[in-house]
DNA sequence: GCTATGGACCTT
DNA sequence: AGGTCCATAGCT
């Protein structure tokens, strides 16, 4: 008699982490398909060439194309259930699909590292330690030649619960002391899955404060929309109480059983941030960001598959986990731009927690006082909801914000006279001024007063940034550092000068000015160090007067309630980018650095330093605020068919050799150019504007239309092409589609 | 005639 | 990607 198999197929499609778009067929033992139910999703280990790999499941079939001759059978199963759901298998097909990149690579990136390497998907034990009777009323007394033990039982017995191996490690009690007190019959052991699900929340209890009409109004529209797919844009000012509404609208899920998914940006949660959901949700909340080691990640993966996590915070890798009862999706500061993955897999955590939605049918929220371009675009043409929150909480009043005319100017290291008796009163009311400068460093350049030499990195073509502090040259493209020089190499002199000002040399210039006035730099590099930030804000809350000087990191989510006058050093920053997003990102930044002032009862003021006070852009930002300024911006987007209104897509070629690139992108052009339907817009072939990254020289082409449909199809045709012809040449190409960065 | 180095080739 | 095979160069 025939046995009933368990998987009724001979072969699968396995997809393995290797740089081709393509899948492999294996044959299925008959032992396992007896077995077991095999499944897309899972995992499974088979040989590959002359090695074994790790692939995932991802269909079945009855036939095969190949020679069944050369077909191998699959070694092992390593999962019993899939770890990645049909949902997120669905998801990651589509976006191998759109963003042209190999499926493989697609699934291995939604998966946590140590599931990569072909760690189980299970729950760590960990040994607990309770008291057996006899022990929990042991004398402690009698244990007094045995200091280590009577410490260990007099910390369990305090334990009627028990207490895990973590907590008697952070107690720094001796586990042979407990192993002792466990032959004694005075304590015993239990393993326990590592699940920290149903631990009390201690955290205390935050009153709900009460909502201003408008943030009713939108956590009313949100909840109705709570049901099914529907995308909102919450577009409010900063201290607008955004976090307020998506709090509201969480605490509704999560008491429906559902589960919530918050994306931040990669430096945008705070402990304040967590505290505060904590605080407010009292449920099981898992953080999922760059900082945690590889086994933290898993378990935080863990107890979101599992369906014990609620709540799930995570950065733009978060838009991949599992969450089988998932009801929201939240991506807060959705404008920023750490959203969009800049290599590899170059995916937008933000346009595929949408298109996870959809299939799903849940909602979206979107969050930001500056929305993106593309929001926006979809909000005025109906496709998101538009919820604008445009009153401050309390009675905080909005920022005033001021160009001030650099023009002619004597300018003191960089400051107007107005910027300096504006810090000077400020100071003296005993409050607070943050200076603005995105530009990290003592000075971006380093030149020979003899000669002009100017310093520069070996492996790209940009100059190298001085560091003062730390007596060093540093590349901020390729992270290539030497030592500061003293004298030129090229002419021996010694007469080395710097050019244009970076936050470390403003540092040291205001404290020469303010001699008695705390200043603190907040940028990458004075933050680097673990709790160098929670010092930094720590001292910010100590002191009323303060400098505050820093880069885009002041703009995000920190909260100076006695900055009262921000300083933004060159609001000219993006206005002649070579990039068309250059303007939109330094508006946003703006934006949200001059949202820092005056959040409590005092009115801040912002002052924009300009050589272009005249210039359309910085006068509607200025005097109508970012909306207005967005949609000019828009309506020119739209008369230069750029993004929103057209879609992008950047091919990039790299090889060692300078004209290797841009030959294969000419050749590639001119091969597939009679198949550009019409409407498709190219430009190119091109070198990057820096050519030379990390030793790189590198090349791009962009293609453009009104429709996606034919893009893709060009892109399709391109990447085959480039596959063909990459074979025998070592250059490496990239598809970016709706790339975030042109040059 | 031996081995260190690198590039082409292949993977079901 | 990652390994293996194989041609080539440099050396005793």
């Amino acid at each position: 008699m025939q046995e009933a198999l368990l998987t009724p197929y001979p072969f699968v499609q396995i997809a393995l982490p290797v740089p081709m778009r393509t899948l492999f067929d294996y044959k299925i033992p008959k032992a396992m398909a007896l077995r077991h139910r095999l499944q897309p999703g899972m995992r499974v280990k088979v040989p590959f060439g002359k090695s074994s790999r790790l692939g995932v499941i991802v269909s079945f079939s009855e036939q095969s194309q190949w020679d069944e001759n050369n077909i191998k059978p699959i070694t092992s199963l390593q999962d019993e259930a899939a770890v990645i759901p049909s949902e997120l298998m669905i998801l990651c097909e589509w976006a191998a699909r759109y963003y042209h990149h190999p499926i493989g690579d697609v699934l291995f990136h939604a998966l946590p590292v140590l599931l990569r390497k072909g760690e189980n998907a299970e729950f760590r034990t960990e040994n607990w330690w309770f008291t057996t009777p006899e022990g929990q009323h042991k004398d402690l007394e009698s244990l007094a030649k045995a200091p280590r033990q009577q410490d260990f039982l007099k910390a369990v017995q305090q334990h009627p619960n028990g207490m895990s191996q973590n907590a008697i490690s952070s107690l720094s009690l001796s586990t042979s002391a407990g192993k002792a007190l466990e032959e004694k019959g005075l304590l015993r052991r239990e393993q326990r899955s590592f699940n920290k699900a149903g631990e009390k929340h201690t955290h205390q209890t935050q009153v709900a404060p009460i909502l201003n009409p408008e943030q009713r109004l939108a956590t009313d529209h949100l909840l109705d929309m709570a049901s099914s797919f529907g995308v909102a844009l919450l577009d409010g000012v900063t201290g607008s109480g955004k976090t307020e509404v998506f709090l509201r609208v969480m605490e509704k899920l999560i008491e429906d059983g559902k589960q919530v998914l918050v994306m931040v940006p990669e430096i945008g949660l705070t402990p304040q941030t967590l505290k505060r959901f904590e605080s407010r949700l009292h449920t099981d909340i898992v953080l999922m960001h760059s900082h945690m080691s590889d086994r933290e990640r898993l378990d935080a993966w863990l107890l979101s598959a599992s369906g014990h996590a609620k709540v799930i915070i995570g950065t733009r890798s978060a838009a991949f986990i599992p969450a089988p009862n998932l009801g929201l999706i939240v991506i807060d500061e959705e404008h920023d731009a750490s959203y969009k993955q800049h290599e590899g897999f170059r995916y937008h955590a933000r346009d595929l927690a949408i298109k996870r939605a959809q299939h799903l049918n849940i909602p979206v929220l979107l969050a930001s006082a500056t929305p993106s371009f593309e929001s926006l675009a979809n909000a005025l043409q109906k496709r998101f909801a538009w919820l604008k929150l445009r009153q401050r909480a309390g009675s905080a009043q909005p920022p005033k914000m001021e160009r001030v005319d650099l023009r002619g100017q004597n300018l003191v290291n960089g400051f107007s006279q107005q910027a300096l008796s504006a810090m000077e009163l400020c100071l003296a009311r005993q409050e607070q001024v943050l200076v603005f400068l995105n530009r990290r460093g003592y000075a971006p350049t380093l030149m020979c007063h003899q000669c002009g030499w100017i310093a520069s990195c070996d492996h790209c073509d940009v100059n190298l940034t001085v560091h003062k502090r730390a007596n060093k040259l540093h590349c901020h493209h390729c992270d290539a550092q030497k030592a500061l020089l003293h004298s030129c190499p090229e002419c021996q002199s010694e007469e080395l000068f710097t050019v244009g000002e970076g936050t470390e040399q403003i540092e040291t210039q205001l404290s020469a000015l303010f001699k008695d006035v705390p200043i603190l730099r907040i940028d990458r590099d004075s933050t680097q160090r673990k709790s160098a930030m929670a010092q930094l804000t720590q001292k910010i809350h100590e002191h009323n007067q303060a400098i505050l000087i820093g880069t885009q990191m002041l703009a995000k989510g920190h909260h100076f309630p006695n900055v009262t006058l921000v300083i933004v050093m060159d609001a000219d920053a993006g206005l002649f980018s070579a990039d068309f997003r250059g303007m939109e990102r330094t508006a946003q930044l703006i934006t949200q650095v001059a949202g820092r002032a005056g959040r409590a009862k005092k009115p801040g003021h912002v002052l924009l330093q300009t050589y272009h006070p005249d210039h359309a852009a910085i006068e509607c930002l200025c005097n109508l605020g970012y909306e207005h300024f967005a949609i000019d911006g828009l309506a020119e987007r739209k008369s230069l068919s750029l993004p929103p209104f057209f879609h992008q897509v950047i091919v990039r070629a790299e090889s060692g050799n300078e004209q290797e690139a841009m030959q294969l992108l000419a050749a590639m052009k001119q091969d597939l150019e009679p198949h550009f339907p019409a409407g498709l817009l190219s430009v190119g072939p091109y070198t990057a504007i820096i050519v030379r990254k990390a030793g790189q020289h590198r090349a791009l082409l962009s293609i453009k239309s009104a429709n996606r449909a034919p893009l893709h199809q060009i892109t399709a045709l391109m990447t085959h092409w480039l596959e063909q012809a990459t074979r025998q040449h070592k250059i490496r190409f990239a598809i970016d589609v709706d790339p975030l960065e042109t040059y």
